[in-house]
DNA sequence: ATAAATCGTTTAATATATTGAGCACTTTTG
DNA sequence: CAAAAGTGCTCAATATATTAAACGATTTAT
């Protein structure tokens, strides 16, 4: 039988997979030991539920969200409600996931929303893969490489990821965007 | 702020009062001390994930249905999806709560379905309040007081709870019941 | 009415989760 | 290239969850 410390440890690893952070960021984060997350990932101890609370407080993650987190890509699943998609935040910036994006899928695919001044870190990203996105309402200002352009509703981008780029609204409105990453590293 | 434990404590003794289950006889059923389900229940410690997810396999209860128990029973929630309800299986018998059914609420509405042999325990149930339900398919046996009758689909009963009374399939197929407590105490 | 069983709680002993400091290794900075 | 910072991991010390055995109170049985 499955040991619910594997289950769980496999679960906060892709989580925190999904937003680019290493576990002494994720510690940092949240106020724990790094040393604590690196065990539950490994499936070394069985973390409290406190723990675990404390852990997704810094992301901010549901502990209900947490342990949906598969449940809502299950197999023959392929239509999502909009309350079924998995919300993850992060500072100003909420990301919610179409089908959960755990391992072994090909694309992410996810509304996001951009409260007005938040962004994607004050360093820019950079992974494999390509990604892509359409403005929905509000201004993304959006830099990739070395240009910069304050995308409007209607209006796109897409580019290659390994090139460092951000988001940012510096609207006074809030910013919805739909993107697309491939593969899922975000 | 909130600490994890009085709400996982909380949440735990709405599950087991559900089910009508004393900290003893739950222990026994998942294989735990009675007294960790007693300082759960208290809050005065923080149970490991592992610790929960063991409790539960007794119940048994997913962890994710555990935590969003009371996220399906929001405020202004009125309409539930048949994959909303929260199922709560008990031997052959599966219990499906229409909004979740946490304190405070008058009635308690559910979808139960008994397997081929399943019934409701060895010995008869006793509690306040009135109960009655409409069988939708198969056979039920209900016996009440000093009676006993083979419910078809279509048929019905309503009797006051605290008669002693059981529920059993008999028969060879699966048996579908929407029944109805008040007080939700099961 | 008395005995036997069960209830939830508490306590000390034991098992284990969490911490903080180090490890070897990789990436970034200058 | 070298230095500095960051990566995940391991280990002993500490904090805490879990257990087993008791408690008084209540319910069930004889």
């Amino acid at each position: 039988m499955a040991r619910a410390e594997d289950e769980v440890g496999r679960r906060l690893k892709d989580v925190r997979r999904i937003l680019n952070l290493s576990q002494r960021q994720l510690a940092r984060r949240c106020g724990v030991a790094n040393a604590t997350i690196s065990q539950i990932e490994s499936g070394a101890v069985n973390p409290t539920v406190g723990m675990l609370k404390k852990i997704l407080d810094g992301i901010p993650l549901s502990l209900a969200d947490f342990f949906t987190f598969d449940e809502k890509v299950a197999a023959e699943k392929a239509f999502y409600a909009e309350d079924e998609l998995v919300d993850i935040a992060d500072g100003g910036v909420s990301y919610r996931l179409v089908g959960g994006n755990l391992s072994g899928k090909a694309i992410q695919l996810m509304k996001e929303r951009y409260e007005p001044g938040a962004h994607t870190g004050k360093h820019a990203l950079r992974h494999e893969g390509e990604e892509c996105g359409i403005v929905l309402s509000g201004r993304l200002h959006v830099t990739v490489g070395g240009q910069s352009k304050i995308l409007k509703a209607g209006e796109a981008y897409y580019f290659r990821s390994d090139q460092p780029h951000s988001f940012q609204n510096k609207g006074p409105e809030p910013c919805e965007v739909i993107s697309a990453c491939s593969p899922p590293s975000f």
